[in-house]
RNA sequence: GGGCGGUUAGCUCAGCUGGAAGAGCGCCUCCCUUACAAGGAGGAGGUCACUGGUUCGAGCCCAGUACCGCCCA
């Protein structure tokens, strides 16, 4: 036959093929009404801020891969693709971006400025799809869904009007984190701490009436313009005769006073602390209890307010030195010293966060939360890795009201409408044209926008046309599985088990799978700055996607981050290659058009002697395979399922099986020929099957060139392990001879035998060994490079001999041209040391008593078993270092 | 301050229910044998952080110590 297939896999053509091939036959596509078992994953919805990092290759490949599997399992699947508008982030993109023409957002306005998100969200979008394509994704891009467009808008403002009529959204006036340089408010999640080297200021605060003072020590001096008590601790008796007294607030003047609460660290700086409701969450709680005033003395732009005096309009940085260097001036610091405290910074500019009290929207989530923790004690959903269930309790157990409402311009704009003549509110789905409380007409809207994330609680039913009761959602929610990284359990996870139970009363999805994040090769974040940052398209392009896939689904161990490397990627692009050459291997040899269909395979199988030992061995062997493949699939363990697949492949299937096969496989006798060709092409199709969720390109590629049933791999079934084709006797024999052919090459490796010579070979054994190789002889002689094997009673001793010893057969090489005397008898002793330790170790486990009445029957027969094979091993190699010596 | 994870080959990491220490890359020797040199055959390299405990048996379980990392406050 004459074929004609390039000796290396090129990716790149294959890819773009059969991704489009695919797409185009609906392969992707769910469908609800088909009575199947359904599966669903909604994808989590990549920010559209810019293009996709290796974070989200590993995140979509691991959906992938089970989608795929899934399907191949005759599930119906649904994987939901879309992207989140992302608000403050892409806010902050597109404005950098306006920066660098040399705009300002506030320059433009805001109907304006949004146009420009827009435009800006359908450029990125584009880009990010098509990325996700290029990865292999099978998505259902007929049901693809952005956070903002109409629908999910529209189940945003349904799920605000009903929280807010149940009471658990309300609008007031608390101390939020505020990023200046954003403008906007955030919730507590968006604040990241740092620790930073910084300054702790002990300064005097003048009893009034008195020359006396107490010293308060603060890390932000510049706050105390605004502070409206002093505090000690209650029970620090330091301080009980001032309890009640007043002192003067330098440089303000003004008359504040000293009282107790327990919030107060007997332990900090003096014992005595400035207490500031307008800028401290602590302070403010303190404020709250002790129903002190608030001076707010930080505006929203980080300058100084007019509460201020005369450090108003200043810079926040600015006015702390002002007050440091004005209260030294007055003789009333008292000591500076170097202190180290944690920061806040918005996550999204870095900016350091003020905290201020503001007006903003809050979420009461607290009775929800109480729901969502219950679901996954019961364990309606599970956690993989099962750890975080911890990280959850401990987060949803201390969950605070949730800041919802931004002073931003892209995102869903809280549907609440003010009314200027009756100063209601009136919250509503769609633009209420009268107040609902005195009918006036003037109704001005909300201008803040809701945090994203807000949206995002909502992804699994409203991307299924949630709040209309559709066929998606009935057939798909709960979804299966949710694929996330770690770092958005509370962003995300959280607050959609809340969203999901509150408005589905069913818990959004029953697995979450937790994937680790991706580090460069040594474990460093990758970053621009340190310069480590792989970009997934380039990798892609140089050694193809599903050696990419293949690396991280092989990296990908549960709880861990995944050090990225690229030598490791080019090893699995190697395998793609294996793979490919073995199959360009049999189909150059494949003389059948008909498919190979499992009855066939098991007709053989259940026939006596029609099939070759290999063959029987190998099917045997791909059971096991198969059933360990499915079992880590459903744990979630892709790593040790592609590395088993991996190993099996190459190890097993290439290095052993086909070389055993080849003899047939290449024989003109055309009944043999074809029998072995049929088994190995069902072997190679059952691989393909097998590998076909981690590297879809190449397997489908090879799949569609060997004859087939069905219209693409994709669809056809994934195999399921045949336990009654496990046949354990033969997996023995064939280990058996495998160590034998082992053996003999370790034996003329290590004497430098060139490796193209045939040399005769005596072998010495017991008679059901001596009928079983014999039955191998062919292959034992292609596979050691034998010339004539003879079996004897007595290894001959004269003449030039390289011995050795397996577990089936002492062997003897029979060498015409000098062996290097000096290197045959080191590898026997190094055999030999090894030998006896094992021998050293056995034997002090069988003398121990304990141990053989305690260790269970099996454990104790395989010790016996084994000492006996060492002991003899031990013996006969022995036995061969004397003989050496001899000429 | 509280919690979690890690420490196994030169590097990066596996090791799922405790029962003969593994992979990829790197290194050494030989071989371009008509599937594959992106290959084949063989090889070197490990007190599984430390201390104690449980067990017939510990890389794995328990306690403590040291160092590294992450999360929360």
């Amino acid at each position: 036959m004459t074929k004609n297939i390039p000796k290396a896999y090129e990716p790149a053509e294959a890819e773009k093929k059969w991704y489009t091939w695919w797409e185009k036959q609906g392969l992707f596509q769910a469908h609800p009404g088909s009575g199947k078992a359904a599966y669903s994953i909604v994808l989590p919805p990549p920010n559209v801020t810019g293009s996709l990092h290796m974070g989200h290759a590993l995140n979509i490949t691991l959906q992938d891969i089970i989608i795929r599997w899934k399907r191949m399992q005759g599930f119906d699947v649904l994987w939901l693709p879309g992207t989140d508008h992302a608000g403050i982030a892409t806010q902050n993109v597109v404005e950098r971006h306006l920066a660098e023409q040399g705009k300002k957002r506030t320059d433009l306005g805001r109907e304006k400025f949004e146009q420009i998100v827009w435009q800006w969200k359908e450029k990125a979008e584009t880009d990010i799809l098509n990325q996700i394509r290029r990865l292999g994704c099978s998505c259902d891009w007929s049901r693809n869904r952005f956070t903002f467009d109409d629908g999910l808008s529209r189940a945003v403002r349904e799920v605000f009007v009903r929280l807010y009529q149940d009471g658990l959204i309300y609008r007031g006036e608390y101390l939020v984190n505020w990023c200046p340089r954003c403008t906007t408010a955030i919730s507590d999640l968006e604040v990241e701490y740092e620790p930073t080297q910084g300054k702790l200021w002990h300064i005097k605060y003048p009893l009034k009436g008195s020359s006396d003072f107490v010293v308060v020590a603060t890390t932000r001096p510049e706050t105390m313009l605004g502070d409206t008590a002093v505090a000690v601790h209650p029970e620090d008796e330091r301080y009980t005769h001032l309890t009640g007294r007043t002192v003067i607030l330098p440089l303000m003047e003004r008359e504040i006073r000293i009282i107790t609460d327990d919030f107060v660290d007997r332990k900090f700086g003096t014992g005595v602390v400035k207490v500031t409701p307008g800028h401290d969450p602590y302070d403010f709680e303190v404020g709250q209890r002790q129903q002190l005033p608030i001076v707010k003395v930080i505006g929203e732009d980080g300058r100084m307010t007019e509460a201020a005096g005369r450090y108003a309009k200043m810079d926040r940085y600015e006015a702390r030195k002002g007050v440091v260097a004005d209260l030294e001036k007055q003789g009333l610091l008292m000591k500076v010293e170097d202190h180290s405290h944690n920061v806040g910074h918005c996550q999204r500019c870095e900016t350091v966060v003020e905290p201020l009290v503001s007006t903003q929207w809050f979420a009461k989530v607290k009775p929800l939360a109480e729901a969502a923790i219950r679901a996954v004690k019961e364990k309606q959903t599970v956690f993989v890795p099962e750890n975080y269930e911890k990280i959850y309790f401990e987060w949803m157990h201390n969950i605070h009201d949730w800041c919802i409402s931004r002073q931003l311009w892209w995102g869903h704009r809280i549907p609440a409408w003010y009314c200027p003549d009756c100063g209601e509110i009136t919250v509503a789905q769609e633009a209420p044209e009268i107040c609902s409380h005195c009918e006036s007409r003037s109704l001005e809207q909300e201008s803040d926008v809701l945090d994203t994330w807000f949206s995002s609680a909502l992804w699994p039913f409203s991307t299924m046309g949630w709040p209309d009761q559709t066929k998606d959602l009935q057939v798909y929610y709960s979804t299966n599985t949710l694929v996330t990284a770690s770092d958005i359990i509370f962003f995300w996870v959280a607050r959609m088990m809340m969203m999901g139970l509150r408005f589905m009363g069913e818990v959004p999805f029953r697995t979450v799978y937790f994937n680790g994040m991706v580090r460069d090769e040594h474990g460093q974040k990758m970053t621009k700055s340190r310069g480590n940052v792989i970009d997934p398209l380039e990798i892609m392009d140089e050694y193809g996607t599903d050696a990419m896939r293949f690396t991280l689904a092989a990296m990908a161990v549960p709880g861990t981050n995944i050090p990225f490397s690229v030598s490791r990627m080019a090893g699995y692009r190697h395998f793609c290659n294996k793979i490919w050459n073995a199959a360009r291997f049999l189909l150059l040899n494949l003389e059948h058009e008909e498919p190979v269909t499992e009855e066939e395979i098991d007709e053989l199988w259940r026939e006596e002697n029609r099939l070759e030992v290999e063959e029987r061995w190998m099917l045997s062997r791909l059971q096991k395979i198969i059933s360990d493949t499915n079992e880590n699939f459903e744990k979630f363990r892709f790593h040790e399922a592609s590395n088993q697949l991996y190993h099996f492949f190459w190890h097993e299937f290439c290095d052993w099986f086909i070389e055993l096969a080849k003899v047939n496989i290449t024989s003109h006798d055309v009944r043999k020929q074809r029998r072995a060709s049929r088994v190995t092409a069902y072997l190679l199709e059952t691989c393909l099957k097998l590998l076909h969720p981690f590297i879809p390109f190449i397997t489908e590629e090879l799949w569609q060139q060997l004859p087939h049933l069905g219209d693409s791999l994709m669809i056809a079934p994934y195999p399921v392990a045949h336990q009654e084709w496990v046949d354990l006797a033969v997996e023995k024999q064939m280990g058996g001879l495998q160590e034998l052919i082992s053996a003999v090459r370790t034996a003329r490796a290590e004497n430098n035998i060139d490796p193209r010579k045939r040399v005769p070979l005596q072998l010495l054994c017991n008679d059901e060994h001596q009928s079983f190789l014999q039955s191998q002889l062919h292959h034992l002689k292609n596979l050691a490079q034998l010339d004539q094997v003879e079996f004897v009673s007595n290894l001959e001793r004269g003449g030039i001999r390289v011995q050795g010893v397996s577990r089936m057969a002492e062997f003897s090489l029979i060498l015409d041209e000098v062996i290097d005397v000096g290197a045959e008898r080191q590898r026997l002793i190094r055999q030999i040391n090894r030998f006896e330790t094992s021998v050293q170790q056995l034997q002090e486990k069988l003398q121990n008593t304990e141990f053989l009445h305690k260790a269970p029957e099996q454990v104790v027969a395989d010790a016996r078993k084994r000492y006996e094979e060492v002991v003899e091993q031990l013996r006969k190699l022995k036995e061969k270092l004397n003989g050496l010596s001899r000429p």
